[in-house]
DNA sequence: AATAAACTAGACTGGACCGTCTAGTCTAAT
DNA sequence: ATTAGACTAGACGGTCCAGTCTAGTTTATT
């Protein structure tokens, strides 16, 4: 088993042949998100990793399995940092300013963004993407916080009756000016002091709302 | 000047040459919105409002000036009725519940979105587009809406320091979960029972977090 | 050294599509 | 009836691109 002829095990137990897969991984990346699926071309992909075109072909089935790859790829790897909050005492403002502000670095970042452009922009040519992207996006990280709201309201230090729902507002407070603004491009990046003037709002906001009283 | 020989103003006074106009506007925006501006076809177009192709670009310049003919209609048209909110005596409830009911209806429908998925999917190509839609829709809102904020906290009946911001914050509550899933069409359409219920989470979080106390 | 597989560079096919052009038809005003 | 301009149907040139194919080169294994 250790030894094969055949190329797909070969290529599994070689770290250099898997590095020419992940550099068209890479490029394909830049150019899907830099152009969007239908203006990017399979030869600007294959220029930019350096490859030829057939080399593609051989790793993916076309131009579609390609574009699934990446955008799979890019949501595992953007989307995972948005975890659990840690808890830390009993005061929950510092581990809601902490989960928004991981939230808003990933979503307002130009990769983010441009990758949440492609899934609207394709939605209808790749639905399983748009929905692998809403499960492990804002369907996990709403559920992750929604975990650690109840156990605030366990512990009497907030009032949240229906966590789910209160998880989703919290993160539908962070979509507001500054992330219309940036879906729609026009501003180029987010300046941090907009970040944390959200992130404050958002906390602001949602702690008023659920206050033990 | 009632009288003239040249095409362009008999066009101006003749209403069935005007309805030309507008049949293929009619065209453009269904398959603009159905299938985006890179798959959209000029045939496609002419196809759709019986009208030879060449009859297209002898009212418009060709296809970016047609997109961007249709886009600006649609956004003075969907957006026109995201007006003032009316507001009939000292509870804000119902005003805020009617102006959040208002938007959403335009937000979440059909039109609405594909028009939004639109903007998003080709903010690239047409940054001035995506400008006015952000000045004619979200800008404005906030604006009246803010308007009306401080209009409340002058009569004490909220504390609204920033209205701007916090009328911002209150349309960032509405783009929660169910505009999510409809901006990555995992829903073809929003149930009502859904949209009332985000209108009271919305209202019911605003009035929370500004109540004069 | 021999051999097989991976890879490269680039030509090529087939198709889509924008915008133009042609030739002919319809409409309405003179 | 004549005439001018609007319109139609469809062909056409030019461009771009996905995916295939060919011929030759590199790489690594035996």
């Amino acid at each position: 088993m250790a030894r094969s002829s055949t190329a797909a095990k070969r290529r599994a137990e070689n770290g250099a042949v898997r590095s020419k897969r992940e550099s068209i991984l890479d490029a394909a990346t830049r150019v899907f998100l830099d152009c969007g699926y239908g203006d990017a071309s399979m030869d600007a992909v294959a220029r930019e990793a350096g490859v030829a075109k057939q080399t593609i072909y051989s790793y993916f089935d076309g131009k579609d399995a390609l574009f699934e790859a990446i955008v799979r790829d890019k949501c595992d790897q953007l989307l995972e940092p948005i975890g659990m909050p840690e808890a830390r005492g009993n005061d929950p403002e510092p581990a809601l300013i902490r989960t928004a502000r991981r939230f808003l670095d990933v979503v307002l970042a130009p990769e983010g963004m441009a990758l949440f452009r492609a899934l609207v922009a394709e939605c209808g040519r790749f639905p399983n993407l748009a929905e692998a992207f809403y499960r492990s996006g804002p369907l996990l990280a709403a559920g992750n916080l929604a975990d650690y709201l109840a156990e605030l309201d366990r512990k009497e230090i907030l009032k949240v009756d229906d966590p789910l729902r209160a998880a989703r507002l919290f993160f539908a407070l962070l979509r507001g000016d500054l992330y219309i603004r940036r879906l729609l491009d026009l501003d180029s990046e987010a300046k941090p002091a907009d970040v944390e003037r959200a992130v404050a709002d958002a906390v602001r906001v949602f702690l008023a709302a659920h206050a033990r009283r």
